[in-house]
DNA sequence: CAGAATCCAAAAGGATACTG
DNA sequence: CAGTATCCTTTTGGATTCTG
């Protein structure tokens, strides 16, 4: 049971489930996802980035080109991800009003 | 979209799931609570419990007796959020290997 | 353009002691 | 039994500056 919370970490982070929402619509270069994303540090940006690509969740694709261009995109993996995340998502916005009424 | 986080930050911190998964099994007063979830502090229970319960995810019901009985249960929205939770904890079952191959 | 590095502030969480 | 209260450590994230 303590194998969900490693992706928990992941998914419950302040900014992963944007950046691979952002995804979810087709492959991104770093700039568009910061400018996708508004309030994202270059640092959270970088290290999120970085976390999801070892995870396998992301790919990074590195183009030799001058000036440089690097794209991000969802895995097959990240992908099985992103639908499980639309459910809760899903679930969220059906309850939303619920929960913020209780909060009240 | 933002109010997916209000919900992430409750789901994914250290212990709500914890706490919603073991009364997912029926109703707990806070020391069997604390016998479930190892390693949870009293401070951490109290405070994510009190969490749960303000979110409209957990209802708390005090027996006026003693010594003092409180228990702790999933509400009907506790109870959806739970189901949500439980697809995500399949497909974590599911890839977790997948993961931690990539991880290393 | 796509970051790396450093420093700092805020938030989350743990340990301990005490209480109605 | 079911918490509070206080203090402290760890973690998370932001701001800023610099680079291949």
């Amino acid at each position: 049971m303590d194998f969900i919370r490693q992706v928990l970490d992941r998914v419950g982070d302040k900014w992963s489930m944007r950046i691979v929402a952002a995804l979810a619509s087709g492959p991104m270069r770093y700039t568009d996802l910061q400018r996708q994303i508004p309030g994202i540090s270059q640092r959270m940006l970088t290290h999120t980035l970085r976390q999801l690509t070892e995870d396998g969740l992301l790919s990074r694709t590195a183009y030799a080109e001058v000036p440089p261009r690097v794209e991000y995109a969802l895995t097959p993996l990240g992908g099985g991800l992103y639908e499980i995340v639309k459910h809760m998502i899903g679930w969220v916005a059906d309850h939303h009003d619920e929960i913020r009424a209780n909060r009240s």
